[in-house]
DNA sequence: AGTATAAACTTAAACGTTTAAATTGTCAAG
DNA sequence: CTTGACAATTTAAACGTTTAAGTTTATACT
């Protein structure tokens, strides 16, 4: 039912030359004349000819795509970070001419699967990895099938090639805020543990409240997973027993989780208690009260990743991208005391 | 650097036979003996060797891969409805062995040149068209390529194969909904005309209003874009003057942007105006208060569009999908006096 | 005139599969 | 002991490119 494709057999036909002259001539090699040269591709224009890209992969044994593997706990709950990221690395790809192959799988077999297919099958030059964990087998895996990759991430991943936001020194920024806000018992509901992400943000934490003579210490809750009902239950447990005056949280979905657990107490946010996220997702702005987070230039991290990987596999000779990205705090009402005066 | 490719060369070689035997041994064809199967299955796993596809891909002519291109905006205003209906579809694929090749593009001349990337260097063997427009250049376009596709829509789209969640009940119920909670006045909230979302959504609405002797009549308000920001916009306008009492948004996105709208000119939600969303994102239950919404099926839907798609270019024999998916209402606070008792 | 150089091509092999058709060998039936 | 059928395997071509190496023809230099 297509109509059948052009190919360069059809065109070398057409003109009367061979196969290899129409492909040179095509490819803008030296050795054909100017006019044979344009004579082809006009011909080729004609007919409507576009490259078979599955023949010229075999040919140059690479494929010209690269893949992500979105790590989701399930289709509802995926999160805004993943889309800003995918976003990004795939108007990087496209601009490059790139494919991006994309899976979504829950951590655990499947996804390990998922990697096979992808890697094994060389179904692409490289992957992306995002939100790296503790001991992650998907590096060790890529590591030993030699793989290129990069990891999108909240720090520096030594030795491996990553792209990150400085979370450091965006929960600084937090801290630093709340503590001219006046707020003097800062709580953090930091990430899930198996995350390399956590150990980032539980230490940068530690130092920014070590940093802050008035402050006496900061509490530290862990979630399972970052989502609104997770903030929601640790900000219930916080709010318990001496509730803290303010709390940060790992991710603005945590945070809105977090704040409407406030809500739900009484707390009046932004006077009783502040809440500060993490992430800048869209819908922080029209939260109610909108909320305070550190901006996390999410489209910029996976637009560096991919010019990163693509760098790696060898398909650009750009100068690399710089690896660290700074994140910027935004307030709004969920902090600031101004906006009750 | 890559321990170079295991071929079915070299397992002919290490078994001492042709590479056709191999490919057939491999493959289950019957004149294979089973001892030799055998051999050669253990052969082939002992030495790691993995099939290459794309060297498949090019005999067998297709490319065991899907597109979706995402008509966004921009990065940060990815909408949630997208990253739901890519799960769907990203699994339901891996399911089948197919890969999921997925570009972001905003609706103009590079999304023209995605589709055409796709399309005309076929690399995919078929295509998912989210948020069908009128006059659709998108479906015109595959249409005379003769590229597979399938539309994942609000309603059907005769001639062409689609899915779709139905939203004229959807938005029915919502109407009934609101009347039983004694409003009058609804307005609505409508999709940006150049989508055929439009015509159903208002069409429904209008239906729904016209079954309600109670009512005199509805309130149409359109957008240029389904966001907070123009949800905002747009239910300022309706609330200068003559507010009604209940508002029906086309998108969840759109109704916290009302809600934000309707709370900054101190109006209180569930009271004195009701404010019901459409698709259910995850953010729904969540905001303050809680927003009353149609569920929207969405990973249901890309899953079913994936399915459809399959068996349409003939890869997969299932019987297809229900064409029509039914979504349901959620009542929460946004909409229930109850709550307010 | 003879030789080197260059320009403009063509030939042929390669990438790793799949599969229709051909080949070889074995065995049973006539 | 010939014929035919069948099983098991091989041969060869094909999918559409790319490219190293080879060929032809014209031009320039000695």
């Amino acid at each position: 039912m297509p109509p059948t494709e052009v190919t360069l057999k059809d065109i070398a036909r057409a003109v009367g030359k061979s196969v290899a002259t129409v492909s040179k001539a095509l490819r803008g090699h030296a050795d054909i004349s100017p006019e044979m040269r344009a004579l082809i591709a006009q011909t080729a224009a004609e007919m409507g000819y576009t490259p078979n890209i599955t023949a010229r992969r075999l040919q140059k044994k690479r494929t010209d795509a690269i893949g992500l593997i979105l790590p989701v706990q399930s289709a509802r709950r995926a999160d805004p970070f993943f889309t800003e990221l995918l976003t990004g690395i795939a108007n990087e790809a496209a601009r490059h001419n790139f494919d991006l192959l994309v899976s979504a799988r829950t951590p655990g077999s499947d996804e390990r699967e998922a990697y096979r297919r992808l890697a094994a099958e060389r179904r692409v030059d490289g992957l992306i990895i995002a939100q790296p964990r503790r001991n992650d087998w998907r590096i060790e895996f890529l590591t030993t099938r030699h793989l290129p990759f990069v990891v999108a991430a909240h720090q520096p991943v030594p030795p491996h090639p990553a792209v990150w936001v400085n979370a450091e020194t965006g929960i600084l920024q937090a801290v630093v805020h709340l503590v001219e806000e006046n707020r003097r018992q800062i709580a953090f509901i930091a990430p899930p543990t198996d995350l390399l992400f956590h150990q980032t943000a539980v230490r940068a934490f530690g130092n920014a409240i070590a940093a802050q003579p008035e402050l006496s210490g900061g509490i530290v809750s862990d979630l399972t997973e970052m989502s609104q009902k997770e903030g929601y239950r640790a900000a219930q447990h916080l709010l318990a027993e001496s509730p803290p005056d303010a709390i940060v949280a790992c991710h603005d979905l945590v945070a809105l989780g977090a704040m409407k657990a406030a809500q739900d107490q009484g707390f009046e946010i932004g006077d009783d208690i502040a809440v500060v996220g993490f992430g800048d997702i869209l819908l922080a702005e029209y939260s109610q009260p909108p909320l305070t987070t550190v901006h996390r230039p999410t489209d910029t991290l996976g637009q560096h990743a991919c010019r990163l990987l693509l760098a790696a596999i060898g398909a650009i000779e750009d100068s690399p991208p710089p690896a660290e990205i700074e994140p910027w705090l935004v307030v709004r009402q969920s902090s600031n005391l101004e906006f009750w005066v």
